[in-house]
RNA sequence: GCCCCAAUAGCUCAGCGGUAGAGCAACCGCUUCGUAAGCGGUAGGUCGUUGGUUCAAAUCCGACUUGGGGCACCA
């Protein structure tokens, strides 16, 4: 006796074991036609799959959770078979879904291009009309390998190779065509819906290694409908409207130009915005007790070479030589590089003087720029960039303070996140490091200092084991954008390695020297690349106080100019960012160009309001006016426009 | 760095072997107008750079540069 309890808690009892079909079938014959696969007491297994036991199952259809990923799956799968028929001597490779749709990483020397996808799809509708069963087999090794080499397949035969012993090697078999898979599947292709579209095609590493043969990725994606397709679709395109390169133009923020590639020219604009941001910075950074310092741009190479840099990040370090001939009389052969990092300009500055331990902890925090040559494909708008500010700060405390130091960060960092607007932070915590510096004593230290901290400052985080950095361990946080992508912003480090290499001390309690311990932490990372998130996050329609231009003071006839000026220059006087806008144009006019360039508030005046000294107030994105008196409306949007207070 | 794609007016794009085009923006007039585009006119280009094919190249081919999408990288 075989005893199914499905979702609605309903049992049904079989003589012996039975299929997903059979079960469906005896459900109802809509449902077997619906199903897709099954869910064995959570763990998702074929149609065909026997319940052998007594277990909870739930029925798979499109409408279920698990589909999505099923029918992805299956795509990928279909798109092999396709191009494996219209292109012979392509090798299959690996295909799994992805987060909206799919990929299959294919072997061939000839491109693909996205020329080919119409064709490629057609054959794909095709193989989904021919409504091929798919079915499971259980294959021992040695075939599998025989099998895969006879057929050209190198990369699948490797695989195999290469599979844990023990592992049972699984084949999925759709028509003519087959794959080695762990499934589960469809029953057949003809139940995959035709709601997917190939998107592009890209190079990618064979097993992700740099080092190995590249092959060519078709990327897809795929629904369960396809009015889910068409949603996607339209999602993307919204997307790309929020892209911070388009605003970044649009809105005269920032350019960038093939003759300074990965810097920025920052526009008035766009400068106003990074100073909010950065002012707002050094604000908190001032109350949360930390000191800000500024270190040399340019240090002399033996410098990097003492502190390890210049061996291990020498393909991302730009050296500088002085031109003249006498600076190379007198320096010889001496360079210098630009400081990637601000850390061991920090130590430095920790190694003047004696520090005892009555200063510590010491916070210092800089926004310190840096260069580092990225390789030319990671650039991305001012997301990615060879020139940068760090929100950067090193604390140097004693092995006591660390808990109560990651506590106040943390809490500093979330308040922080909360004031720009980001909610949902998730955090990871990187453990030791196989290849690692330090006792594993200390290491015990650091750990349950950190995760006391992180525990302290109420933070829950995920585990990434052996994800630390080799001098210590890390929290990793990442922020979800108003569209639901993830941005890895903040970081704090638990350092022990550096302190030791610059031989930095302090004199303890009882008069011997002791060895700091150095905290490395950033909330936003890099100034450049959170301006980035914060423009994509807002669209650019940012809070009142981060807005480049807050108030445009907007005339409905030239006999307004005088007092239009006179509201503008009291409004920069109560310290709001504020134009006026006198063109001989209508204010329907006016009113759709600074709307389109997000500017939060419009101040129309006309003759009623200049004779009252009012203003008649518009909100981006609102209809409504207010008429309210000048005095009033200033008070009032200094108010609004105040800065987060915590 | 690697693979694919792209580069035409400030922006968005058309033209795809035979004399460089549109819309918006800009500039100049007219219009003084009450909450998302008034009207008319003018100007604007070494078609990314550089080689080649051709009687003829924005258009076809190669190289380079930059950008985009991925992969790899991200102290």
């Amino acid at each position: 006796m075989v005893a199914i309890t499905l979702p609605d808690g309903s049992v049904r009892n079989f003589d012996g074991p039975v299929t997903g079909l059979a079960l469906a079938t005896a459900i109802g014959p809509g449902l077997a036609k619906a199903a897709l696969a099954i869910k064995v007491d959570g763990a998702l297994k074929d149609l065909s799959a026997a319940i052998e036991r007594d277990a909870a199952v739930e029925i798979v259809t499109t409408k279920h959770a698990a589909a999505l990923d099923l029918i992805r799956h299956d795509c990928a799968h279909v798109l092999a078979e396709a191009v494996q028929e219209l292109y012979p001597g392509t090798q299959i490779t690996f295909g799994p879904s992805t987060e909206t749709g799919f990929y299959y990483d294919f072997a061939r020397n000839e491109p693909f291009t996205p020329e080919d996808f119409a064709r490629i799809e057609a054959r794909m509708r095709e193989i989904v009309d021919r409504n091929e069963a798919i079915t499971r087999e259980v294959w021992p090794r040695a075939r599998a390998i025989e099998y895969f080499n006879s057929k050209g397949e190198s990369c699948k035969a490797e695989w195999v190779n290469e599979l844990p012993a023990g592992e049972e090697l699984t084949i999925y078999r759709q028509g003519e065509w087959l794959d080695m898979c762990l499934g589960p599947h469809l029953p057949s292709t003809g139940k995959l819906p035709k709601a997917f579209k190939l998107m592009k095609v890209a190079g990618a590493y064979w097993r992700g290694d740099q080092t190995r043969a590249q092959l060519q990725r078709i990327y897809g994606t795929a629904w369960a409908s396809e009015d889910q397709l068409k949603t996607h679709l339209h999602q993307l395109e919204e997307a790309e409207k929020r892209d911070h390169r388009r605003i970044g133009r649009e809105m005269e923020l920032f350019h960038q130009q093939e003759e300074a590639v990965g810097s920025i020219f920052w526009h008035p604009k766009g400068w106003t915005l990074y100073r909010a941001v950065e002012n707002y910075m050094r604000a908190r950074v001032q109350r949360a007790g930390y000191v800000e310092i500024k270190t040399p741009q340019l240090l002399d190479r033996r410098f990097w070479e003492a502190s390890g840099h210049w061996d291990k990040y020498a393909e991302a370090m730009f050296a500088v030589q002085p031109r003249s001939e006498s600076a190379k009389e007198h320096d010889g052969e001496r360079a210098y590089a630009l400081k990637p990092m601000n850390c061991p300009g920090h130590v430095q500055v920790f190694l003047q003087g004696i520090r005892s331990y009555r200063d510590l902890p010491i916070r210092f925090a800089e926004f310190g720029s840096c260069h580092r040559y990225e390789p030319s494909g990671a650039l991305h708008g001012i997301m990615r960039v060879r020139a940068f500010t760090q929100d950067d700060a090193h604390i140097f405390c004693t092995e006591n303070q660390i808990t109560e130091e990651c506590k106040a960060f943390c809490a500093l960092l979330m308040s922080t996140y909360k004031a720009f607007g980001f909610e949902d932070v998730r955090v990871g915590f990187g453990d030791r490091p196989a290849l690692r510096a330090g006792s594993d004593a200390i290491w015990d230290k650091a750990e349950a200092a950190l995760r006391r901290g992180a525990e302290a400052a109420g933070v829950n985080y995920v585990l990434n084991p052996g994800d630390g950095a080799f001098y210590g361990p890390k929290l990793d946080f990442h922020l979800r954008d108003a569209i639901g992508r993830e941005w890895q912003c903040g970081t704090l480090q638990c350092d022990f390695v550096l302190p030791e290499r610059f031989n930095a001390t302090y004199v303890g309690e009882d008069g011997q020297k002791h060895r700091p311990v150095m905290l490395h932490r950033a909330i936003l990372g890099s100034l450049e690349r959170f301006i980035g998130i914060l423009i994509e996050q807002y669209a650019g329609k940012f809070p009142l106080w981060l807005a480049p231009v807050q108030c445009v003071v907007a005339t409905i006839t030239s006999d307004g100019d005088a007092y239009a000026v006179e509201v503008r220059d009291q409004l920069r006087a109560a310290g709001l960012r504020a134009e006026t806008d006198l063109r001989n144009e209508k204010i329907n006019y006016k009113v759709r160009e600074h709307s389109l360039a997000k500017v939060p508030l419009m101040l129309v005046v006309g003759r009623r309001e200049a004779e009252g000294r009012m203003v008649a107030l518009r909100r981006l994105g609102g209809q409504a006016q207010e008429v309210l008196a000048l005095d009033d409306a200033i008070h009032r949007l200094v108010r609004e426009a105040a800065v987060p207070s915590h």
